[in-house]
DNA sequence: AAGTACTATATCTAGACAGCATGTC
DNA sequence: CTAGATATAGTACTT
């Protein structure tokens, strides 16, 4: 079909489209417009990675905008709503792909259409949103917003949800089934583009969706997928040909060999980090000898980058492996030093990236070749290796060729012997990929959904949930609704007792303040009920021993305590610090392990010998918990030793311990640091909401741990620090020059500054200009040497070398 | 005595969303 | 209940 040829789009797009290159469109893409994507139909399209999926979403949103509002006869609201602009929302798995498709649309710009991107930790600012035309958003952020009743969200024309098949996820897929619906039912005029990844039963996301299903296989670059065994490839057409495996040579290295001999890169998947970053260091060294000096001479710049990205083993690690030419690419990387490895290897610098999953599902990284070397994986709750879904498997090899470069892809797995080529070929290069099937009729996803689709009024009712829950891909999956209902019943009881719910006497559901406020900060239900625990037991001074309740399982509160029909708000103005035998605030240590253990923070694996170690770091700082320890015996005292360990990470953040001392202490990447910061800082700023309204008094404590941990500083930094352009390392020179805060800086005398700040006249001005001082300019003015920071006298601490990397922040992204 | 080449044994295991209000060098 | 790559300790042997 040609361009000109499609109906509904913007009149300026077949010569914008002709500008780059696409005079017709492909297959699959012809096969949607047909089926009336860009004339408001419902869409599946389930098409394999790289085949213009992107565009059919385009196109839709685009005629979307233009089409606007339709105007509708049994218009109630009476005039205006004819004439309005469409208004699409793009969805997405992760906050990469989110700016990745930001810039990818920011395109039409041009043409007057404004893109707006919403994800955690990158908001254009609230109503901001409402002025845009295409919004791109994670599926938690949709979620979250619609929680939040955002108001736009009515004026939507199209959602666009790619990477649809991740439904099936376990934790994440029952938000993007949920959010879906409530758009749906938010707006009955929505038009619903879904992009997924080929699987097995498209049909049944295109009948959820009452949507037209295009399912097909084509690929723009032909995917050649094949077994390498011994010294020969074995690929899907019969085909066979040579690749030498040199003695004392691992196959990975010969086929890498092989490809660059040949000028393409590869990217290899393996099924740990330690795999990833060993392979990486032994393919530096077969692909170091194929590089130009010019190659090395780049190289050796990104490999600079990269170790200012972090002072860490790992960061060293990347960077040695990047100088030959290699890289490994995992979640315990920095995301600077993921998005580094990315543009080398896109722009050809870099020949090998050995990556976990991380790379399959992320921004767009094509290769000439990929190697699946592990098709197994360790699974503790499956008791050992489980082979990998023929789905991922086809992703990873989704990712060979590349578009406009390469002829043709080829996407290989290893075999050890001649039975394993043989199922090798059966399992995944031959095999169709599985079934996608719903998730959401497991406790804690409907522990979450419940609350929220009541406290946000999409159900007041049993009823009214059950009647919801029917426009999910559950319900159009499943005949059979027994299983959903009871574990709705049992969440509905678990949601009561912990007052998020109130259940009236004619049946009716109604969300408590307290509920709200949980469904509204985006928390597992859970999680909060925890917290909300930790903080009652420690006001009541609970905890020792003897007074052994229940808290593990995290119930209610106890019957005793409140008078019934209490609720949180009625007690938010009492509770002075006039109580008798106050208790102490709480210290940032045990905070920081009251939001460790909640089921919205990730644990830290516990290492052998590590069990021991927490054990007694628990009994020696018994006092600081809140909430009772579990018993030695009990079955939860490794998870809560586990969220122990996590904790004392966080607190040695928050005590300025250097960031690679903690990757080494804790065994884990840079990458792991900034996550548990983040996360907690994220609970932390639910666990200030919630104890505000609980009206116990302990606001401040959890607002000075959650300072601390978002600048990684001590008590007494905490107000520096938050001065623009002074992170954790400048905050305490200064403070060691005698400058105790803010106030302080703004009428500091500026040669202490400088001294502080080791000489750098720039970083001071810039500094002291944040703070708000009344002549920056730092001018004649010398370096007071008495403030220069040398906390060990060293002499060769005073001469670091390294100027510009001392910040360290965790505010990137 | 220290290095080397090898083998037996122990160890360890992928990923990443969210509040709120703005900005590290 | 299932594995497998790698780190580490241990061993025999060389230089």
């Amino acid at each position: 079909m040609d361009v000109a040829d499609i109906p509904g789009v913007p009149d300026w797009l077949p010569d914008h489209l002709r500008a780059d290159g696409i005079e017709s469109l492909y297959p699959p893409q012809a096969e949607a417009v047909e089926a009336g994507v860009t004339e408001g139909e419902n869409l599946v399209a389930s098409v394999p990675t790289a085949s213009g999926k992107t565009l059919v979403a385009t196109l839709a949103m685009l005629a979307s905008v233009e089409r606007g509002t339709r105007s509708a006869p049994d218009d109630e609201s009476g005039e205006a709503a004819s004439g309005r602009r469409g208004k699409a929302l793009y969805i997405v798995p992760l906050r990469a792909l989110a700016s990745e498709k930001r810039e990818e649309f920011e395109q039409f710009e041009q043409y007057g259409l404004e893109v707006g991107v919403s994800t955690g930790n990158y908001e254009s600012e609230g109503g901001w949103l409402a002025t845009k035309d295409i919004v791109v958003a994670t599926s938690e952020k949709v979620d979250s917003l619609v929680r939040n009743d955002a108001p736009w969200l009515d004026e939507l024309t199209c959602v666009v949800s790619d990477e649809v098949h991740l439904v099936d996820d376990p934790n994440r897929g029952p938000t993007l089934e949920v959010t879906l619906a409530k758009l749906r039912q938010l707006n009955p005029d929505l038009q619903t583009v879904a992009l997924s990844a080929t699987i097995g039963n498209a049909e049944a996301l295109a009948d959820w969706l009452d949507a037209a299903l295009v399912d097909s296989d084509w690929r723009p670059i032909e995917l050649k997928k094949g077994v390498h065994y011994g010294q020969a490839l074995h690929l899907e057409d019969g085909s066979q040909s040579e690749l030498p495996v040199r003695n004392s040579e691992k196959p990975t290295a010969a086929i890498v060999r092989d490809t660059l001999e040949d000028e393409g890169s590869t990217l290899v998947f393996v099924n740990s980090r330690r795999n990833a970053e060993a392979a990486a260091g032994r393919l530096a060294s077969t692909v170091e000898p194929h590089l130009t000096p010019e190659e090395r001479e780049q190289l050796a710049e990104v490999a600079d980058e990269i170790r200012d990205v972090s002072d860490t083993e790992t960061s060293d690690d990347l960077a040695d492996a990047v100088e030959g030419g290699a890289a490994f690419h995992h979640a315990g990387c920095a995301n600077d030093h993921r998005s580094l490895v990315e543009d080398a290897f896109r722009d050809r610098l870099i020949k090998v990236v050995s990556a976990t999953p991380t790379l399959a599902a992320g921004v767009n990284t094509p290769s000439r070749r990929v190697v699946v070397r592990d098709w197994r994986r360790y699974d503790g709750t499956a008791g050992g290796m489980q082979p990998l879904s023929v789905l991922e498997v086809h992703q990873m090899m989704g990712r060979a060729g590349r578009p406009g470069r390469d002829p043709y892809g080829e996407a290989l797995l290893l075999a050890n012997s001649h039975d394993e080529l043989d199922e090798l070929f059966e399992r995944y290069v031959w095999a169709e990929p599985e079934d996608i099937e719903s998730k959401l009729a497991a406790e804690p996803a409907l522990r979450t959904h419940i609350l929220a689709t009541v406290a946000s009024g999409f159900a007041n009712s049993r009823e009214g949930l059950l009647e919801f829950l029917e426009q999910t891909l559950h319900a159009s999956q499943n005949a059979d609704r027994v299983q959903l209902e009871r574990v709705m019943d049992d969440m509905i009881e678990y949601l009561e007792v912990n007052e998020f719910l109130e259940r009236e006497d004619d049946g009716g559901l109604t969300a408590t303040s307290l509920g709200h406020t949980v469904s509204r900060l985006y928390l597992d239900p859970m999680s909060a009920a925890e917290i909300i625990d930790g903080l009652r037991a420690w006001k009541r001074g609970t905890g020792r021993a003897g007074t052994t309740t229940d808290a593990s399982t995290a119930e209610g509160p106890d019957p005793d305590e409140e008078p019934p029909g209490f609720t949180a708000a009625s007690d938010l103005a009492d509770d002075a610090d006039d109580e008798e035998a106050e208790r102490p605030d709480p210290t940032a240590m045990g905070l920081y392990h009251l939001v460790a253990r909640t089921p919205d923070m990730y644990e830290l694996y516990l290492r052998s010998g590590d069990e021991e170690e927490y054990q007694m770091l628990a009994f020696e700082r018994e006092e600081e918990f809140l909430g009772s320890m579990p018993s030695e015996f009990d079955p939860a005292f490794e998870d809560w030793l586990s969220a122990l360990k996590t904790a004392r990470l966080l607190e040695d953040w928050a005590s300025e311990v250097d960031e690679d001392e903690i990757t080494d202490r804790y065994d884990v990447g840079p990458g792991d640091v900034r996550g548990k910061v983040e996360t907690a800082q994220w609970l932390l700023g639910a666990a200030e909401s919630l104890a505000g309204e609980l009206g116990l008094g302990l606001a401040p404590a959890v607002r000075e741990a959650r300072v601390r941990a978002e600048h990684g500083v001590r008590e007494e930094l905490t107000d520096l620090a938050g001065v623009r352009g002074v992170g954790r390392k400048r905050a305490r020179r200064l403070y060691q020059a005698g400058i105790e805060d803010r106030a302080a800086l703004r009428d500091a005398d500026k040669s202490v500054v400088l001294g502080a700040l080791r000489g750098r006249e720039r970083t001071a001005e810039t500094v002291l200009e944040n703070a708000g001082h009344r002549d920056p300019s730092m001018d004649d003015v010398e370096p007071d040497a008495a403030a220069r920071p040398d906390e060990t006298g060293s002499p060769d601490a005073v001469t670091e070398p390294d100027d510009e990397e001392d910040q360290s922040s965790l505010g990137d992204f």
